[in-house]
DNA sequence: TCACAAGATTGAAACCTTTCAACAAATCGT
DNA sequence: ACGATTTGTTGAAAGGTTTCAATCTTGTGA
């Protein structure tokens, strides 16, 4: 292509100075109408394209934020980066998606560039909350958002939801409706989350007075449907006096796996198995028996994790926070049956 | 924050000129071992972080590719967006994702931002494949490919999926299992997609010599799970020998909202409705009853696009070039029972 | 008609990096 | 020991925009 117009060259086209067209683009009210009528006439002529850097360059700050997803193909992910651009937009910022695919290498890469790119604020779910690279990219002056994780410090805004709350609403629902037998479905145990849900479980299961060998704990390798569905499998292999009659799974992946492996092997959901997930994907819901699930304020986590950052870039008496949002059990046929 | 340190900090820092500070960082085998650790050592000190604006002002060139996808929480285009990723990283590439949400506005204020930025390529999937703004972008020297969408003209590189033969595919299966009332469930008809299939399904009924009421038409506001229960109530609703023992969906989420709807009913699927999907997302394999679907090569598809958009931009005798893969269909229990 | 204010326009400087021709120093061959 | 290479380093120019003090025009009130 050739080299797209510039400011300069408006400028000549129009006959004006090339302050004025800067006016024309910053200030339209500080040119006269038939000269700025003029210089936009002149503009499309050319095709002129603002360039973005070089205003950058100047101006020192940019229009945008990120966000550094986790695994853009988990819906929940998605449903908070949707939050987030409802609150970028009403600031009239862009919003730019990364996707680290649960990979440190990635992850940092696209942090890097950013941190060069200077945009206004970072927000990310990261793969280890307690990362150095996260500190040194704050210290350097970058806002940072820690998204749906938390830090053991307070050095961070950090937005995500009381998941030991969540592990003891979803073990609180299958004691009253009469389980006495559940398992825990879930791993692996580095995830901050996983630990936290099932802390809370233990806690529930423990204040109700049951004896603690029979929340049977299966540990999985990842949080997807086909760990799922191999779960559902060593559930179905154990003795039946010895098998649950319900299971928390740690996300909804899990419990889509654990439900279709159950139905395919014949058994009724809930009579046989009751299963509760965790997340409320739209997925969840739709399923040919309705999950029960510990839904999280998804969009509003994205919405305030948006606010917090803008705060930190605008702000210059910006005190850290974190902010804890409260889930939320949704009751549906897998365990109401 | 304080101003962030610049190269020429750097240099005063280390004792060298700027020059040698560049030529550190952009070709650092021309410089002595020692100066280079020098150098080094003083961007640590410093904490220096390369102006990413600057270096593109002057360099010319951006280290990015975007993908502004339709609809992010809809998982095809996850996986699309991950096979781009692939293919941008293999070039040495960061990828950038925006989300239009299905709003032309969006859309359009993301190109318009992206072309700003000059990043190297951009791929769309268009809300609207015919929109003049895609042509003006084009025109103004940004690389465009269409993703998943098609254009009457030849005027882009674009990759799709045949959709009339999908339809072919999802009606003939049907037909070989023996049904002869079936339903086309989707819409609305102004995308293109939803024509195609419905069109190839056509095609495939008539070819079969079947009469042409019998492929009953259920039209639908959009392609997500809620439309598709809707459907499915309107169908539940219709007489009994008037009801088709079939449905062909023209996506994944409306088959699992029908799929949802029926087993709520109390119907058994396949034996009193049996239904195929289009799309063949995650979800569709996991469905308590595996969801027959149409299979699209999305990685592949996702990869191919990276590839067109970055072949157009490096090569000056680029032709565009329209790339259709070839759908398979994937037989599960929702017409196998 | 003159002084002044208000409004419109100008042009140079600054933002930070990269590039490249020119220069300096060290190394080599003879 | 001397010119020719090679290796390492320098500093100015360029890239496109924004900002701002300065200048120019026009209109107003006396």
């Amino acid at each position: 292509m050739a080299r797209s117009a510039s400011v300069k060259d408006v400028a000549a086209h129009a006959g004006v100075s090339l302050g004025t067209v800067s006016n024309v683009l910053n200030r339209p009210d500080r040119v006269s109408p038939d000269t700025r009528e003029r210089v936009q006439r002149a503009m499309a002529e050319l095709g002129f394209v603002r360039n973005e850097s070089a205003r950058q360059l100047r101006a020192g700050t940019s229009r945008t934020l990120a966000y550094v997803m986790l695994d853009a193909s988990n819906p929940f992910f998605t449903d908070v980066a949707a939050g987030i651009d409802v609150a970028a937009e009403a600031a009239d910022l862009s919003l730019m998606l990364f996707n680290s695919r649960n990979s440190s290498d990635r992850e940092h890469s696209h942090l890097a560039l950013l941190e060069q790119q200077r945009v206004q604020g970072v927000l990310v779910t990261p793969v280890d909350p307690d990362s150095p690279a996260l500190d040194e990219l704050a210290q350097r002056g970058t806002p940072v958002v820690i998204v749906d994780r938390t830090r053991s410090d307070q050095s961070f805004c950090s937005v995500a939801v009381d998941d030991v709350l969540g592990g003891r609403l979803a073990i609180e629902h299958l004691i009253d409706r009469g389980h006495e037998r559940v398992a825990f479905v879930g791993g692996p145990a580095t995830l901050g989350q996983v630990r936290d849900r099932r802390q809370g479980a233990r806690a529930a299961w423990k204040a109700a007075g049951l004896p603690r060998e029979d929340l049977v704990e299966i540990s999985t390798t990842a949080l997807d449907v086909a760990q799922g569905r191999e779960a559902g499998q060593r559930l179905a292999g154990m003795a039946a006096q010895r098998r649950p009659t319900a299971a928390f799974c740690a996300n909804d992946l899990v419990a889509l796996g654990l439900l279709q492996q159950a139905i395919g092997a014949g058994q009724q959901v809930p009579a046989d198995l009751a299963i509760v997930g965790y997340d409320d994907i739209e997925f969840a819901a739709a399923a040919a028996v309705p999950l029960t699930s510990v839904r999280q304020p998804r969009q509003e986590l994205g919405r305030t994790a948006a606010e917090l950052v803008l705060d930190e870039a605008a702000n210059p008496a910006h005190g850290h926070r974190q902010v804890l949002f409260t889930p939320e059990l949704v009751a549906r046929a897998s365990t109401l049956g």
